[in-house]
DNA sequence: TTATGTATACATGTATACATTCTAAGAGTT
DNA sequence: AACTCTTAGAATGTATACATGTATACATAA
């Protein structure tokens, strides 16, 4: 199926902050980039929208998800709420296989911390971080909101992933999950958002609200 | 545009209990349905999926949302923290036009409970309760999930507009705002959503989950 | 009986062609 | 110069036809 395949691969280009916030997405362009027809195309930007990547509007296409302002604090904010109610309800669920996932998880975070796939291993950390709460609606809500935020930062080159604070943020949630500590975890991680947040707020241009 | 009245007349049938939780929604019988072809269907179903009113699978279909306990009370607990947080942030930005706003929805939404729109008198009088506040992807959110949860109550007859409590909390959260009691508010709240949880999952089929 | 393989019918996915809608550039008027 | 109207171009929306993938039933083998 092309449509996913063009989905996957505009996603990619979207994370890693090929287009501007913003910025229309023609579906001849796209079909021809892919070397489809324009109804996959269509499939694919519906998904995308889906995902929360790009917005639609009739008769005027698909652009690139733009915040402003006051949206980006609003996304934080509600991905501290979501993400803290998450997070609470794991730590009680973690078993020995969850810890080792996570384990992995933040390895693979650090890992790729320094190259152009850094979103990808904080993905991978914060969804194996939550998944023992098994909550999918919730967890997905959070991706959503993760996947718009992500396209204003890799846009505005307001990466976290390049501050000191990123992996320790990390590394001190992980120690909070082990020992149970449920208020230490949900305070690393707080901090963790807001950091994110006001790196990509002072990196935002001020046109862009 | 054919997509979109298709999405809407979809989408007033499925909150009207026309359809089964998991059943299929065949492309060819839509279009046929509708007079148009499968293209603009594909289109509609993108968008109810969007909605949280179906998902969709690739080479499978739309399916209309089917959500077993667990998910139902995850649901629920979303929207208790998203609704009570919008709660609170809206009551203080309350003025004269908004609250006559709310006067006018709550009597829609008495005036609707007994007949087959109840859901939109209830979806205008949330809607008009939390606007003061301004937050539109968080309202978004609510409104997806208030869809899903929804459809179930109309496919199994969970009709909480038909208790007596139900419109009392209305009123009651309406004079909690106009008292600006923050805290008052907010519990009429949390009990009016539980008791249509709890309806909901009394209705519940243990086929469900 | 259970399992596996295959064939046929059916549903979804995609390409091409056409229709409709939006948009932006330009002519004309005030 | 500013405004409106017109119009040509381009982008999106839709219909038809074809390709691909899936599922059910039946046949065959273990």
């Amino acid at each position: 199926m092309q449509a996913r395949l063009i989905a996957e691969e505009l996603k990619k280009a979207l994370v890693r902050g090929t287009f501007q916030p913003g910025e229309k997405l023609k579906q001849d362009d796209l079909a021809t980039r892919f070397s489809a027809s324009r109804i996959p195309v269509r499939d694919a930007l519906a998904h995308l929208a889906f995902e929360g990547l790009v917005t639609l509007e009739p008769n005027k296409g698909a652009h690139v998800i733009a915040l402003n302002r006051a949206e980006i604090r609003e996304a934080y904010d509600l991905r501290v709420m979501l993400e803290v109610d998450a997070l609470r309800r794991a730590i009680p669920q973690y078993d020995d296989k969850a810890l080792q996932n996570l384990h992995y998880c933040l390895k693979l975070s650090d890992v790729e911390a320094a190259g152009p796939n850094w979103a990808d291993g904080d993905r991978m950390f914060h969804a194996a971080l939550y998944a023992p709460a098994k909550r999918h609606q919730q967890i997905a809500m959070i991706e959503k909101l993760r996947l718009s935020c992500q396209i204003q930062i890799a846009a505005y080159g307001a990466l976290p992933a390049r501050t000191p604070e990123w992996l320790t943020d990390h590394q001190l949630i992980v120690q909070a999950v082990e020992a149970g500590g449920v208020e230490t975890a949900t305070q690393h991680l707080i901090r963790h958002l807001r950091n994110a947040e006001a790196h990509l707020l002072a990196a935002l241009p001020v046109s862009s609200g």
